[in-house]
DNA sequence: CTTACCATGTAAGGCGTTACATGATTCA
DNA sequence: TGAATCATGTAACGCCTTACATGGTAAG
């Protein structure tokens, strides 16, 4: 009970709120779980035959359209099962930042280089806080609708702060370097 | 060449640094590049080996007070190696808070056990936040000595930054999930 | 003398990605 | 009619963690 799997809990949880197709699975990865959970289609299918085969959740074949669609459901053991996770604490938060492991090496590749990386990482964190915020915008409207709204704004909040972190932390980062390599440039005059 | 092994890069770049042993490459992981990124000994072993092999680092065996000892050391091959990888753009930035993932499945459990998550995470949050400020105390003391201090400090700023934003949110999350609290109280008045 | 730390490594197994393979439907 | 999207799945392979196995040394 100690080593869920984590990729189980999701997609219970996704499904604690509606049933599911693997494709929309998948969508609700690369679009609501985005920026602090992902998976591929070569995981989540496999997961969810396991999920039915321990009865966790249940399959629902749907012939609409002669398009063969399997729609998943959550089972009460299913929701046991959730719950009892969710009642752990959280064991494990963690970043993996390339970006800023190139910078850490920066003395190998000199200033410029290390700047370029800091733009591209600015320029990234600008186009997920776009959506962000229009998440945030949509979410305040209809948050009365449905309980799980309240907890999905949380988590976009969540985003939203740390990405304005990050862009503050790009600015000072660049001008610090900048200031350096000023100084040195003038050391030669 | 688009896809490097992480780890090779990562302790190639501790290697261009200075000479070091898996042990102490094991302990860099477990405090300077802490919180954006770890590996344990089964993985640094076996690169470690890989890397000599490739030519990209050299094993020098130290029979020191009979403790057997394997110092590596980065080749010109490996510098070579290193440069190229920093030249890219990083690909792959990610974080996975299972922290997150709990509190967007908040409605399963209830406000109470939400609030109990999130001030895990701000004890958590606290701790780390010690240690970066500490360290970020060392380094600006230092700064001049060496020039990888001055990358290593902004990594440190940049884990100073995205903490206070935690923080913050921490804060106000619970406020908001409170006052709803109250407000349901307030309906059965 | 015993605990903590230094030090290295292997084996099993889990988890996940990438690439591949296939085909229907919708919309321009 | 062609592109985008919907839709499902498998196979190969890579990478990493956990657990195990071993032993020296320093400090209290």
């Amino acid at each position: 009970m100690a080593t869920e799997k984590k990729l189980d809990c999701v997609i219970l949880g996704l499904l604690s709120h509606e049933d599911l197709t693997g494709y929309e699975i998948k969508k609700r990865m690369d679009t609501t779980l985005k920026y602090f959970w992902g998976a591929s289609y070569g995981s989540i299918y496999p997961t969810l035959s396991e999920l039915v085969r321990r009865g966790l959740a249940v399959r629902e074949e749907c012939d609409e359209n002669k398009r063969n669609k399997q729609i998943y459901a959550i089972t009460e053991a299913g929701r046991e099962y959730l719950k009892e996770w969710l009642k752990q604490p959280a064991e494990r938060d963690e970043i993996r930042y390339e970006t800023l492991l190139k910078l850490f090496f920066g003395n190998e590749q000199g200033e410029a280089q290390t700047i370029a990386h800091i733009e591209d990482f600015r320029e990234k964190t600008e186009k997920e806080m776009e959506y962000l915020l229009e998440a945030e915008r949509d979410l305040k409207e209809c948050l009365e609708d449905d309980d799980t709204h309240k907890y999905y704004l949380l988590t976009v909040e969540f985003g939203i702060k740390t990405y304005c972190a990050y862009l503050e932390w790009c600015r000072e980062a660049k001008e610090f370097l900048e200031k350096d390599k000023k100084k040195e440039q003038g050391n030669y005059e």
